[in-house]
DNA sequence: AGCACGCCGACT
DNA sequence: GTCGGCGTGCTC
């Protein structure tokens, strides 16, 4: 047993033999221990996975590595048998898992800091100014209410993600308020808890259910529409952990989309909450690693990448809004953080909870056969109405820029109630075309095979896929003609069409391009919660995380594209989404309006989810998925291929076809991708199907070598996807 | 992925 | 004459 084996970060599906350092024994080497190993010309740090007597290569090949960088193993043996066990389930090279478990300050190899954070804290003279003293300076006097408010010392980094520029913070110094320190991640120091809300009887029915399971592995489905209380099922429930000494682990789908959840937890649980996002500063995401590592940390809420974080008295796993497509990575190491995390309750025996108040086909149909335990959490507190469903069917409309009468009218009246309306349309920009009335052209993108969309403010042609912009040609650039139109809506071109119906009300538009500036969205949010009548306009940023207490007309301008695509998601896509945005209606006391244009009325998805509800329309979709075999009754995996030569990336794909030879797995392909150019790139793909996982395995197993031989050569780069959520 | 080696075109 | 283009091969 003298030879160690080393994960390297590179993206080969190998481990890597090596003998001990000069001067070490292999019996020193701790599995999940650094070490400096030589790699090629290189020294890479790698992680040691195990020991073996036997190496694959000549015994003369094998090197001596270069040291071991940690006294202990600094990656616990659960994150290693999971980062492993998804290195085999997502057929991804062990070395590229591993660099997606750890931040990059350790996975450089340097020794861990665990020295605290730089953070701002109130002197004296701070703790006694009132923030209305520095009414010239309205950066500074928030930022003095926010520590005085937060009465603990605030991380430098946090302040910075916040909004505060060095040049607040510097000024606040300089006039002795706050003084700069260093933070340590206190130990269980639980601030000034808030007390917990009375829980009604569903949600007293489910923190007594998922408790008595404590201790040994459960997934519960906890469906409740918005505002049924889910939060305040986890809160509880975790704070029944904490007591028994364990962690918790709480995974979000954006941690920009879920400021209120996170709010409350910190309430709830105070300095034991930690978070965990790609929003943090490395040295940041350093401290935190470590102190969920250490136990400091008792809860960490974060987004996909915290499922490997190391907890080592890790009790339960929350998976909140477990349908969202957040949840997967959408490139390299393509994991689903949901999947993941229910494996890691398995291996450990605890729960886990899977929340959404629009369930996944995979995880209601695991719930209805009994796989995990459905908890239904059916009352809206509050109790106003559920909301009433509308559609208008635009074939008998004259639309007045994509918005139908009903729809106007049914916003002046909510306006002249004095309440809220929120417009929605799942496409930014003006307008997703610009077309020739003359000859047809359309406007192109030059590097990927989609319609260029018009923007105006500042006027222009954008690609949404490459960023490629072009500024509006005056005339058609194949005909020369000058009848240009726009065609289609945006939110943009929304927006200015419902200024114009009603120039007496305010408009807010929403939508990535609005909200670059978190400072101009904070105030537009502002603006909403103060209540005053307005209409919202956005994308399906609307439709997440915030909510909108005097809305109470959701119209939805473009509901058909869910009911034509050809991924068989798409239904269940629209589904939650319509779902989603009706949720923002109505809340408080009176039940709110949902009007949905389409020109497919009568199509049964449709009418299905607006009269009889979400689960009846999802159990329809299982039904037909059953007999088709599609999700989760069989599964897919996808090789993804794209190269400047269109012919080589498909050629590379059949040859790996051809060494295909597993018997129950369907091959379909190679095809062009939906959108077969993306930045000048063409682009193919392999759709491989079975009804069972363990034939699907096999396939990729004898698929991915195949590509390794065939895609070095002219320059194509690929990829496995197992589980997509688009397969077309 | 890096990083080398290796063999052919336009430059001081 | 050589700098450098990217094709090809390798990493225990």
């Amino acid at each position: 047993m003298d030879i160690i084996r080393v994960a390297i970060p590179v993206p080969l599906r190998q481990v890597f033999d090596y003998l001990p350092a000069a001067g070490t024994h292999a019996h020193q080497y701790r599995r999940g221990q650094r070490v400096l190993a030589p790699f090629g010309r290189r020294q890479l740090t790698g992680i040691v996975i195990g020991q073996s007597d036997t190496a694959d290569v000549a015994a003369s090949a094998l090197k001596p590595l270069l040291g071991i960088l940690d006294d202990a193993s600094l990656i616990p043996d659960d994150i290693l048998n999971l980062a492993e066990w998804s290195a085999r389930y997502y057929h991804a090279p062990l070395g590229e898992v591993l660099s997606a478990a750890f931040p990059i300050a350790l996975r450089q190899g340097s020794a861990p800091r665990d020295d605290g954070q730089p953070a701002l804290t109130l002197t004296d003279a701070g703790r006694a100014t009132s923030p209305d003293a520095l009414r010239r300076a309205p950066r500074q006097a928030a930022l003095i209410r926010e520590l005085q408010a937060a009465d603990t010392p605030l991380l430098l980094d946090a302040l910075r993600a916040a909004g505060y520029t060095t040049t607040v913070i510097r000024a606040i110094k300089e006039r002795g308020l706050a003084d700069t320190c260093v933070a340590q991640m206190p130990t269980l120091h639980f601030g000034e808890p808030e007390a917990p809300l009375h829980l009604n009887d569903a949600q007293q029915a489910a923190v007594n259910a998922i408790d008595p399971h404590a201790g040994q592995y459960r997934c519960f489905l906890l469906e409740g529409i918005t505002g049924s209380g889910k939060t305040e099922v986890y809160l509880q429930t975790i704070a029944t952990v904490l007591a028994r000494h364990q962690q918790a682990l709480v995974l979000v789908p954006e941690i920009g989309l879920t400021p209120q959840t996170l709010e409350r937890f910190q309430r709830r649980f105070g300095d034991a909450v930690a978070c965990y996002h790609s929003g943090l500063s490395e040295r940041e995401r350093e401290q935190t690693w470590l102190n969920a590592a250490s136990g400091k940390a008792r809860v960490v809420i974060g987004t996909r990448s915290a499922i490997f974080m190391p907890l080592p008295d890790i009790g339960i796993v929350v998976v909140d809004e477990e349908h969202d497509a957040a949840f997967k990575q959408q490139d390299g190491f393509r994991y689903n953080a949901r999947d993941i995390a229910i494996k890691r309750a398995f291996d450990k025996g605890i729960p886990v909870i899977l929340g959404s108040a629009t369930p996944s086909t995979e995880s209601l149909s695991r719930a209805l056969d009994g796989h995990y335990r459905h908890l239904l959490l059916p009352e809206r507190a509050g109790l106003a109405a559920p909301p009433n469903w509308q559609l208008i069917d635009m074939r008998k409309q004259a639309p007045q820029e994509g918005l139908s009468t009903a729809l106007i009218e049914a916003v002046r009246h909510t306006l002249q109630q004095g309440r809220q309306a929120l417009v929605f349309i799942n496409r930014r920009g003006y307008a997703p075309t610009l077309c020739c009335l003359d000859c047809g052209w359309q406007a192109q993108c030059p590097h990927c095979s989609v319609r260029m969309t018009l923007h105006n403010r500042p006027t222009g042609l954008h690609c949404h896929h490459c960023g490629h912009q072009n500024a509006r040609p005056s005339h058609c650039p194949s005909c020369q003609g000058v009848q240009l139109a726009a065609v289609g809506a945006g939110t943009q071109r929304s927006e200015e069409a419902l200024k114009q119906l009603f120039p007496e009300f305010p408009v807010l538009r929403i939508d990535r391009d609005s909200t670059r500036n978190p400072q101009t969205l904070t105030k537009t949010l502002a603006r909403i919660h103060a209540g005053e009548p307005c209409i919202l306009v956005g994308t399906q940023m609307l439709a997440k995380g915030h909510h909108f207490p005097n809305v109470t007309l959701v119209g939805v301008l473009d509901a058909d594209q869910g009911l034509f695509s050809a991924d068989f998601r798409s239904a269940e896509r629209m589904g939650q989404l319509l779902m989603q945005v009706a949720g923002r209606a109505g809340r408080g006391q009176q039940a709110g309006s949902v009007l949905i244009q389409t020109h497919l009325p009568e199509h049964p998805w449709l009418t299905l989810l607006t009269q009889r509800g979400y689960r009846p329309f999802i159990e329809s979709i299982l039904h037909e998925r059953r007999s088709t075999y599609l999700p989760p009754f069989g599964h897919f995996a996808l090789l993804r291929a794209e190269s400047e030569n269109a012919a080589a990336a498909e050629r590379a794909l059949r040859k790996a076809r051809q060494a295909c030879t597993v018997q129950n797995a369907q091959l379909i392909g190679p095809l062009p991708a939906p959108m077969e150019r993306r930045a000048g790139r063409y682009r193919f793909q392999l759709l491989i199907h079975s009804r069972d996982r363990a034939p699907l395995h096999r396939a990729l197993d004898q698929l991915m070598p195949a590509m390794d031989a065939v895609s070095r050569s002219p320059r194509i780069r690929w990829g496995v996807d197992v589980d997509p959520l688009d397969t077309f």
